[in-house]
DNA sequence: CGCCGGTTTGAGTCCATTCAAGAGGAGTGG
DNA sequence: CCACTCCTCTTGAATGGACTCAAACCGGCG
């Protein structure tokens, strides 16, 4: 466990100073935490379905996938993550894999023991607080997912995907919400979305008919953000990207409108 | 907030001890936190989406769902709760809910106000990380309930979700997996499922048909686990139900057979 | 150049939906 | 105690969105 140049963790504290109020001496622990660099190339598993976990893995450079598969064979990706994430909070603290996380593309990760981090949340409060945040915020997104495969047509749910991703890659520093990298085949979009690729490759191209989107390999541009949000059903607040929920401003609650 | 007498919140300490070893000054913490009990009717609010919220509930009796609404009117519900869930959570802690939280049927409810919870987890270590535990274990059902309704047919997850129903309705005390109330109607099974009620209706007569289950009026009688839980794909390990994450027992890691 | 994974397109099928109407059950008020 | 209403459940028939199967196309790469 090569605890040598801790510079890459502060992606980690960044994103967990967002959340809670850091001492110097939290800011510290975050910093120290020990971890050694491991790159993944495309499709290998950083941990699989049953597996014992024993790191926590944050993500420093590319994509990776969670997902589950059934019985029949086919996959579901339950989520996507990108730069700055913690791909194995869950499966690293309670232990058991109850899922597969594969990297999307060639990636980056710092592994950290998962009894690190149960010592520095057990010693640190707020940052236990700040991965706290980050889990929450997670189970957010992924009730937004259940109920775009759950109750949104083929085109409204790939609207949606796109403007999820544009707005996680603009908040992560990596692109611009209108035009970004989207490494994935259409086979593994259709995997997000619950549909079959042959439908997804349909879908995009009445997207792109509508002059909602233009594709290009392996990466996007949304021409009409406000159209494709509209199309989308899609609203931002479940990703709870301002992070203002320690000091709660005093805007208006916002509502659906429908 | 009246704060007289707690014995009611032990169902909260039994449930979070399970996740994390607590001296007794964390005990008492929990057992002295301030609530107020609520009664709700069925199809009443604990809080919409968008709510600032104020307070954490833990559910004392009866059931609760949580919602999110899309365009067009259609309502998916991503979860269902029972006797001794933590309800809001999630909306609590982060300040402002993300999806509504309603009555399922009459219910009762401790209400404990958001800052008593932060404040509980800033000073007892162990009762922070039995929450996030708690919370972690909701994301791992939000997960395959994605799955549920991104990958497998109607019959399937019909099937899956009352296996599911089945082993919390018997962990929470309330009956047995095999026999046990099910407050839902057919709109709101589909609700849950991605589907329509109709189909809903058709999906159980053929369940019913098989004899993998025996429909009574609000309860279900299932005749044959097995071949349901074959049915519907069911591996009851995203639940953690087994609370033996925080002293890992040495069994082999179970791996899906597919 | 020829392979190979991914994309595109077409045609036919099927699972689930929609629309519609009737039956059952529980609660309410006359 | 019965009539009435409302809600849920049930069933049928027709429709449709997404799937399956299959073949062709493309672009990168060895």
């Amino acid at each position: 466990m090569a605890s040598s140049d801790n510079s890459r963790l502060s992606l980690l504290l960044s994103k967990l100073e967002k959340w809670a109020e850091f001492s110097g001496a939290d800011r510290e622990a975050v910093l120290s935490l020990p971890y050694k660099i491991r790159s993944y190339s495309p499709a290998q598993y950083i941990a699989r379905d049953g597996d014992r976990t024993e790191y926590c893995s944050l993500l420093l450079s590319g994509y990776a996938y969670r997902s589950k598969i059934v019985g029949d064979g086919g996959r579901q990706i339950v989520a996507i993550h990108i730069k700055g994430d913690m791909v194995d909070l869950q499966n690293g603290v309670l232990g058991i894999a109850d899922h597969n996380v594969q990297a999307l593309t060639a990636i980056e990760v710092a592994l950290m023991p998962r009894g690190a981090i149960l010592d520095i949340v057990q010693q640190h409060p707020a940052v236990a607080r700040a991965m706290w945040h980050e889990t929450l915020v997670d189970g957010s997104t992924q009730r937004e997912w259940t109920t775009n495969v759950g109750r949104r047509d083929a085109q409204a749910r790939l609207a949606h995907l796109l403007c999820e991703f544009g707005l996680r890659v603009e908040a992560a520093g990596l692109g611009s919400r209108t035009h970004y990298d989207l490494p994935l085949t259409q086979e593994q979009l259709a995997d997000c979305l619950g549909l079959t690729p042959v439908h997804v490759n349909r879908t995009l191209k009445v997207l792109d008919r509508q002059n909602l989107i233009t594709r290009t390999l392996r990466s996007v541009r949304i021409d009409d953000w406000d159209r494709l949000a509209g199309a989308g059903d899609f609203n931002s607040t479940y990703l709870h990207l301002d992070s203002n929920s320690r000091a709660l401003d005093p805007a208006t609650p916002m509502r659906l409108s429908a």
